[in-house]
DNA sequence: AACTGATTGCGTCCACTGTACGCGATCGCG
DNA sequence: CGCGATCGCGTACAGTGGACGCAATCAGTT
């Protein structure tokens, strides 16, 4: 057995443990902590000194307790992260009653503020790995915006997922322009000053982008393309299939 | 000092090794190994066995050594990494004397086929990181491609995020639906089929995506949407800047 | 040709992961 | 009232990245 197909196991036990009810029956000292309180211990941890921080140590020592008692909660690590990203995700962004557009901005601005409100959830969503019930309920929310669109099921899956992609890029954007992060901004753009000759066109897009300041902006240009580009197709679609007016 | 600082430290000493030239002095003996080899054989590992299987040690093995040897080439494993990811990356695809349209989406396409002969890369580009030249040059070409736009920089390198980010998304669900990792695919399945009446948009969703197949176009499709919406601003650019009617 | 000091190969040692396992304490249920 | 499932948690271990130090090597200088 390869390591490989080690960690794929595990990925499915996490996802089997995310979707186990609550059992009941209970022949035995009452626990004294809950899986709730351990997940918030570790998005705390995570949070303030990010992902890596989060070890069964440290989730531990602030439950104020050793890193062995945690196992009677949580099967193993990948578990851990499981629980985490649902609960960090939380219940997804409904805007009801209005057009598909602005309904889905509204959902992918929602992916955006979860999704900076901790930032390490990138790195946990982009990891692959079996959704929980939050993940798939923010997906069900999604799509639910789209009923109305003439598209096929798997094209409205790519253009959730592309969205998705949009926003996690710059919520890393951001997430690494904060301290001590910014080192590594700082050291591009030395590369960049250093070898400017070798990249022209990209030193010259970097200096015009700081020019414009942090612009804000970049998260609405990306929607904006995509949903024109969607605009362009349902637009075609709409007029081929049903009534053209 | 913060663990998460010593973090970004890393990352930023690696970008420094990553583009540091070679020394020629030499009064010593020779090396036994070489920078490109140690990459080769990680890269090796990489591919065969998945990313953290990628140790120091295996390295080493493969090459037929200690790992502390290889501490003489790699300051550590932050450095490994980075010289695999821009190893990997290897030149820019570019379409030459094409409109800006058919060499974006070549480009995009170059990035996806590198993307998919080592499947790791996604995970190493969307973390934080400094780009090697390697990858730079991928940029830059990129940028290349849209010379003639009528967009701002950080539009520009916005669009090309946006495009990387689609591109990384694919290769992370093609990689993940190859054995062994196809388990996860599967616990996704069966989840959905036992809860179906709580996501239903979810389930029909994915239902008729599999009806459709393995839709190899999935890329083009999220390419197309990118293109069109781009398509769309820089045509209402063009025409309020040059000839407003 | 001898010397010298930088540089290489690599063994030892350490801190710290995740986690298997086992033992005694607890307490709901029959 | 006791049976046995469940809890808290200590011990133990394999495997990680990495600091450090020492001996062997060899390019330059003398």
């Amino acid at each position: 057995m390869t390591e490989g197909e080690v960690d794929a196991a595990s990925r499915v036990e996490a996802a089997a443990f995310l979707w186990a009810q609550p059992s009941g029956r209970k022949p035995g000292p009452k626990p004294r902590y809950t899986l709730d309180g351990i997940a918030e211990a570790a998005i705390a941890i995570a949070d303030e000194s990010g992902l890596d921080e989060v070890t069964m140590q440290r989730v531990a020592e602030r439950l104020g307790t050793t890193k062995m008692a945690l196992y009677r909660y949580v099967p193993g690590r990948a578990e851990l992260d499981a629980i985490m990203l649902d609960t960090a995700l939380g219940a997804p962004v409904v805007a009801e009653g209005v057009q598909w557009r602005a309904a889905l901005t509204a959902w992918a601005a929602g992916v955006h503020t979860r999704a900076m409100t901790h930032p390490w959830v990138v790195e946990l969503v982009q990891r692959p790995h079996t959704p929980g019930p939050g993940e798939l309920a923010w997906f069900e929310a999604g799509l639910g915006t789209m009923v109305e669109l003439p598209l096929r099921g798997g094209e409205k899956l790519d253009l959730l997922t592309l969205l998705v992609g949009h926003v996690m890029s710059l919520v890393r954007q951001r997430d690494s322009s904060r301290a001590p992060e910014q080192q590594l901004a700082a050291s591009l753009a030395s590369i960049l000053a250093t070898r400017a000759e070798l990249y022209p066109r990209t030193a010259s897009a970097f200096a015009e982008a700081d020019d414009d300041g942090a612009r804000d902006d970049a998260l609405r240009f990306g929607f904006e393309r995509v949903l024109d580009g969607v605009a362009a197709l349902v637009a075609e679609r709409g007029a081929s299939s049903s009534s053209p007016s």
